[in-house]
DNA sequence: TAGTTGACGGCCG
DNA sequence: CCGGCCGCCAACT
């Protein structure tokens, strides 16, 4: 179990913890474990989640902005934002509505 | 083996 | 206001 491989899975982990109809962002989840600076790690270890298990709810973490970044990443480009209104999350122009007020916090967790 | 590429984000000129 | 640079570092070519 290399170092990166303990990042990744608690990454997993915090992501899981989102509830339904809330997002988050890469910068949170990276300052929650103690990796400020490294919100590009996190973007990569979710590249990699749909392989992994239990699932992951990816489609819940957006960029600092609300903008759905990874939904090309996804089976198909329109997934991401179909998961997200499913949960009650409106988006507009590839953003999250109200991000300030959908946004969650692993400390509100 | 070395170079490039990201589902990012803070900082600088 | 805004484009560009840099830190982050595993995966890929």
């Amino acid at each position: 179990m290399s170092r990166s491989d303990a990042f990744y899975e608690q990454v997993y982990q915090l992501v899981r913890k989102i509830p339904e109809g809330r997002v988050t962002t890469y910068g949170d989840i990276a300052k929650a474990l103690c990796k400020e600076g490294a919100a590009r790690q996190v973007g990569y270890a979710l590249a990699r989640s749909s392989s992994v298990s239990p699932p992951v709810p990816a489609h819940r973490v957006v960029n600092r902005m609300g903008v759905l970044t990874a939904k090309e990443s996804f089976q198909t480009p329109w997934l991401m934002q179909e998961l997200l209104v499913n949960e009650g999350i409106m988006i507009e122009d590839e953003r999250v509505k109200d991000f300030e007020l959908k946004r969650w916090r692993p400390s509100d967790g």
